[in-house]
DNA sequence: CAGGCTTGTGAATCGCGCTTCATTTGTTCA
DNA sequence: TGAACAAATGAAGCGCGATTCACAAGCCTG
């Protein structure tokens, strides 16, 4: 029995295949979708090109392993964000507000992540993570509608569009690399977030309230 | 002075060039933006495929050609809409029922001219539209602003969200090609308009009372 | 209708990254 | 230590569709 595999390999494929993931979201964060190609991913997380295929069967499933990562990290945010709010009104702007805040902090990444164009097969790795916010979108406004606090709607079709406002709202500003203004960068999440929530059916002068609120701790990380 | 171009050559070459963005708008409904590839689209123009590149330099230029054509007719049905109303916020209601209700009527085109998946060079042709069309939104939203029926607000962002939660929430019917359930199609653009309407600020009664007119003229066209 | 041009043709080329694979290097264990 | 296997390597191959180009066919005018 000459050969098995021992833990301390076990673990060292385990970290190699980590860090092939960490560099590709560099690659992404410095250059977008377009610059994780096999070879640059390779060269940075310092191993051969045809290694990486020994870690995923296909460049596609690297990707994907690469918005896992990255959405599971967006949807805890997310989730603390509402999780930490008073009422489920609030727990909506928080999430709204925690969603565009971060992603115009980690602007070249977030947009990666959601909106760059990229290969229609690339795009298909993506989606689960736009599925997985509008369905968590879709959580919270269910919750507030139970409270009696949003009027009766599609829930799905509302928080397609919600997304949907926020991303391209974002969108704008996230493509450049604007020179931060800090002050802006909150009037445009604050705006964004107001949409939103008159949107959904919050009247004008509450959502307002909410939107100050949720900006307050949201922006300070 | 052996050759000058004649009138009717002139002319029969013009006819062969809106042919091929015919033929190309034609695979394009049929198959998506992907099946938009020089040889299918130089076969239905009854063409050989280096015919083609006489007439465009790149396929760039042949989809930009495809989407500015496009591209014309849904902003004039848009403006059309618009000028048809009686004031300022009804005819952002009819620009946006009609938007989308034309969208979904015309599934598979509207879905290849916005939003689905293709390579970022041709993303990047389709960019004109997108920004037509916040551009056309962010007038109608300032006539309304302007005649003091909405709130005051960044006109820009308001518009590009508001594009965004239409994309957004038209993506998932429009991507299959769903049964046409009239009745469900036409709930679906309601609440699609609500959710626009409340979000730039009019009020949720008066919101319902704009889509409500605003469906019935929209819907039969 | 001949010469000189334009237009059309479609098979061959090209570019570009993903992917493969024969070979080398590393690891395990009797 | 060496037999048996696993992992890493990186240059070569490949697929795919846009693009080219040498040549043929079509028009125009003197």
């Amino acid at each position: 029995m000459p050969y098995r595999q021992t833990e301390n390999v076990a673990r060292r494929l385990a970290a190699r295949r980590d860090a092939i993931v960490v560099a590709a979201g560099d690659v992404a964060a410095e250059g977008g979708m377009a610059a994780v190609q096999i070879a640059p991913v390779a060269t940075r997380a310092g191993i051969a090109a045809g290694t990486v295929y020994r870690y995923f069967p296909a460049k596609t499933d690297l990707i994907a392993a690469l918005v896992a990562t990255l959405s599971a990290r967006e949807l805890a945010a997310l989730e603390d964000a509402a999780k930490a709010a008073p009422g489920p009104l609030s727990a909506l702007a928080a999430a709204i507000t925690s969603f565009a805040a971060r992603a115009l902090a980690g602007r070249r990444l977030a947009f990666a992540l959601i909106a760059e164009p990229v290969e229609p097969e690339i795009d298909a790795a993506r989606a689960p993570y736009r599925q997985a916010l509008v369905d968590e979108f879709g959580k919270l406004i269910r919750n507030a509608q139970a409270g009696g606090r949003l009027p009766d709607q599609d829930v799905a079709l509302a928080a397609a569009a919600l997304v949907g406002a926020l991303i391209e709202g974002l969108i704008g500003p996230l493509a450049p690399a604007i020179p931060d203004e800090p002050a802006k960068t909150r009037m445009q999440v604050q705006a964004l977030a107001l949409f939103a929530l008159r949107g959904l059916g919050v009247v004008d002068a509450r959502a307002r309230g909410l939107v100050v609120q949720a900006v307050l701790p949201t922006t300070d990380k």
